[in-house]
DNA sequence: AGGTTATCTGCAATCGTTATCAGTAATGAT
DNA sequence: ATCATTACTGATAACGATTGCAGATAACCT
């Protein structure tokens, strides 16, 4: 049974508790040799409850994620453990879409972690004054809830890089451009839709309503999406799609109707992927860089840690860029969507 | 400042520490409403620290894995996260293929967490004694240590696996059948060898040393034995690749040298992805449930900590199967591998 | 009424560590 | 030799909760 404690080395070795503790802390003491060899035989290891206890700190650091499945939050989580340095460790919830379980996360967390990195669920359901009496230092990193101003935030130019994407399909002479896009309740899914009507604002170019369709940053919503415009009166022969996994979504949808990409319809995505290159043809996407992201959160959150409460809050944006590859090109004239499979 | 203690409820409520903290753990006590309006009121919340130092327990299981962007590593936190239950969490630690990191972080989690889920970066470097010694139960997930028979674990099949992967490329008439393998000293990498290897000897197929490509299970590891492969007096007409990332660097090889698949080389996976069916062409491999065997191994941890260290320790496998698509076929006689390429 | 349970209560010890405080020995300066 | 300074040391009080113990009150039985 392993429950050693500080007396009993201290007993071992024949001095006072303080004096191992002291050692512990990185004081020069009398026996330190005698201590240090006693620590191995009796394989002591500091109790971390008592520790926290005493100080108050915990050495942990929460990070709040919807979908861990997701490789954007696998690679913010990447990010983050990266800069997370020696003395910390991260906890890891996700939340899974669900509402509920973000709420419980976030009470249990209370104690048990000494930050909160999180990209909140949607910008407004929680109350306004749940994280400020959460009475811990947060930091938002992808996502912002509606007071989010009041902490740091890592945030991507979503508005821009919707624009980008926008822009470019415009550029290669289409006019019938939809968006697949998240819900328009959380900080991506609504930021990316502006990007979206701004730049066919400034373009003058007028869609249906229908071309937006809202969907839920979900693979199996990308398909549905998909499919729906594709059986609109007038389908667009261009979209763009808000995230990576309804990208997939969408993908999927299209080859399934044998629908030919960029041929038939040009198809630009929001976060690229490692496989992006694979695919046929080779996805064109607006990228960011979301180890980056996770890193950058992570330093603020040492930051507010190491300097007290009294930091204001801090907010930074990663940059997004066009990545051309295969799946846009310039529209046909009539073409059909329907049609055979064309040559290449 | 949100230090509000037990004994401020207790002070406002009128009643002792004790009360408070009984009807906490669901007693019944006098005055419950008064107690629960205080609660709300102080915005009270008891300190996770005190009750691990008193309890000995943290309610906290840690999930340590190599690589935390690996699809196949973030499912099985997934699987794991679905499994934990409302009383527990989830403390996630990114080892990054770093044996350091691993041992440090091992010693960091003594005393802050209940137990440890692992994927052990590779069976033989952890010296017998370290688990045995660690004192909290421990689960094996996809990867075993050498004395692992000692803790649960749950496992793939890789063995027969790798097999039904060789089996299916002879039967496709390939006999210059390469495999790039993870890392010998890893549990999967060596049992995927093993089925390999047993696949070639039951019909009797010599291969040359060389078609066996030891690589580290990344895709720029992939990458380059695909490039070693290629560059061979005999190149094969077949791979077999051992896991999903090293499977992106041989198919990203193959994409950069012109090489076309399956004309001239048939590809084989080892674990499915999400994006496997968009690729060109859409990817053959070996599948199993990653998210299973998160859930599988949580479930185990959580046997062990209910019924107490005396419990024996118990092994799981999951299944694998073979998600025939469209990136194998037989070979062609005489066929060239740097030839240009050929029509569809 | 008297006695026996049953139910609830507060006191105080305890978990393992750190921080404070006063105390002691050794060193150096005068 | 005396005093100030340095460099440690041990005893002890916290940190905030849980829990065994004994005492108090109420309910129940004969």
């Amino acid at each position: 049974m392993s429950t050693v404690t500080i007396t009993d080395v201290a007993k071992h070795v024949g001095v006072s508790v303080a004096t191992i503790s002291r050692y512990l802390s990185g004081f020069t003491v009398r026996n330190q040799e005698q201590i240090r060899e006693a620590i191995i035989e009796l394989n002591y290891r500091p109790s971390a409850a008592a520790r926290n206890l005493k100080s108050g700190r915990t050495g942990i650091i929460a990070i709040v994620v919807p979908d861990i499945t997701n490789p954007f939050f696998a690679s913010i989580v990447e990010g983050a453990e990266s800069a997370v340095g020696d003395d910390r460790m991260i906890l890891l919830v996700n939340t899974g879409d669900s509402r509920g379980r973000e709420e419980k996360a976030l009470s249990q967390l209370f104690g048990r972690v000494d930050g909160v990195i999180m990209a909140p669920l949607t910008e407004d359901e929680q109350s306004p004054s749940f994280f400020s009496q959460f009475g811990l230092p947060i930091v938002f990193v992808d996502r912002v809830t509606k007071d989010g101003e009041r902490f740091s935030s890592v945030l991507t130019d979503n508005v821009k890089g919707a624009e980008i994407a926008t822009d470019y399909l415009i550029s290669l002479g289409h006019s019938k451009i939809a968006m697949i896009g998240g819900p328009l309740s959380t900080t991506p899914g609504k930021r990316r839709a502006d990007g979206y009507h701004k730049g066919l604002r400034s373009a003058a170019i007028d869609i249906p309503t229908y071309y937006f369709a809202e969907s839920d940053f979900s693979e199996a919503g990308g398909y549905a999406a998909m499919c729906q415009l594709l059986e609109s009166d007038q389908p667009p022969t261009a979209v763009f799609v808000a995230n990576n996994l309804m990208t997939m979504g969408a993908l999927h949808a299209l080859r399934d109707r044998g629908v030919s990409v960029p041929d038939q319809i040009s198809i630009i995505g929001f976060d690229d992927l490692e496989f992006a290159e694979l695919i046929n043809p080779p996805l064109t996407v607006i990228a960011r860089d979301a180890r980056l992201q996770g890193s950058q959160a992570m330093e603020l959150m040492i930051k507010h840690l190491n300097d007290g409460a009294s930091t204001p809050p801090q907010h930074s944006m990663v940059d997004v860029q066009l990545v051309e590859r295969g799946s846009c090109a310039a529209p046909r004239e009539s073409q059909k969507i329907r049609s055979n499979k064309t040559d290449r």
